[in-house]
DNA sequence: CCTACCGATCGGTAGG
DNA sequence: CCTACCGATCGGTAGG
């Protein structure tokens, strides 16, 4: 998994990604204000100096939280369009939906912190950040033309406005997430029907 | 216009009105964390402790800033359906979606405001917050149902899922305005046919 | 990874 | 609406 290891494929000691762990968790839940170095610290069980031999500032960590939080969504939507390669159009957008869904709000605490600290200008985001996001909203894109290409998505409409809409609706979760009675699955084929809505001769 | 007077009708003095003007265009930049009240005092043009003789705390501020941004959008959609109340369900939906856009990238901060500050949990939101925003979710719910009964959006769906979608996907626009290039016209006419396809004989 | 410390800034108060 | 002030807390640094 990519969030196990830096960018670059070096080594990383345990302590760093303890950190990394434990800011995603403040981060998700507070945001990039709230959170302060001091409750990282102390819930990872050190003293908040020490945080400055892992990272140079508190924005290291946010970015460097921000960016595995990218990446972890993106790896999980790429991994569900390649295994459905062979289903039907409509199957893989729901399932690349489901595993946007399932990353914001599944056990990783990385890409909904990502979301809560550069969401609505909060922070602005690092060069990084918006590199790795970019990338990400590529896979969108193709997704989308493949969609409108087949047909299941109306060529009429704006890839662009459809891309934003869908990943606004998407990422708007976060605010009325129950925890408990979440249903990736579910609301995925819902959210589908949704944009993608089935021609069952239920219309003339 | 109901931004002009308070919640009880009681006259308002013009300092208390500037110091929310204020507090609005600084939070709908810089959200909750990041407007500060020296900020805020400075741009009016009077001292930070002055502030607490019209409010008793910052949430206070931030309290009647977002509940006039709610107050805001809802007459402002409100008004759109009485305007189109005799037109088809399509242009009705699409009427309402103009308007939600039109609050939030328009000229006045508050709505904006309101939302930046309370999404995502950036804050928790104060009691009278919710109900404001409670009262003008019914709007939306009733929106829906009535374009559910005309078959313009299909009854399968949830209403619910339905609302929480579209409300999402134009409020995450607050993420991607273009200052300069925003027409709520034709974004709304967009978003309409992307959730409301015509029928149009297009397919069979 | 620690102890000890710092300048800056925050929201808020006293008292007029 | 002002001057003057305060305790708390922030991110960050020195030096080991």
């Amino acid at each position: 998994m990519s969030i196990a290891q830096s960018a670059r494929g070096a080594p990383e000691s345990s302590s760093r990604r303890a950190i990394l762990d434990t800011a995603a968790r403040l981060l998700r839940s507070g945001g990039y204000h709230q959170t302060t170095l001091r409750e990282v610290a102390e819930a990872v069980g050190i003293r908040k100096a020490s945080l400055y031999y892992h990272f140079a500032s508190k924005e290291e960590i946010v970015e460097a939280v921000a960016n595995d939080g990218v990446r972890f969504v993106h790896d999980a939507v790429s991994q569900a369009l390649d295994d459905t390669a062979d289903a039907p159009p409509r199957k893989r957008l729901e399932a690349a939906i489901a595993a946007h869904l399932t990353a914001l709000h599944g056990h990783g605490d990385y890409t909904s912190a990502s979301i809560k600290a550069f969401s609505f200008g909060a922070i602005p985001a690092p060069d990084s950040v918006r590199r790795i996001r970019r990338a990400y909203e590529e896979v969108w894109r193709g997704l989308i033309a493949e969609m409108q290409a087949a047909g299941i998505l109306s060529p009429e409409r704006s890839a662009e406005t459809l891309r934003y809409f869908l990943l606004g609706a998407l990422n708007g979760s976060i605010d009325w997430q129950r925890p408990g009675r979440f249903d990736a699955t579910e609301l995925a084929r819902e959210f589908t029907a949704l944009i993608a809505p089935h021609n069952d001769g239920v219309k003339p």
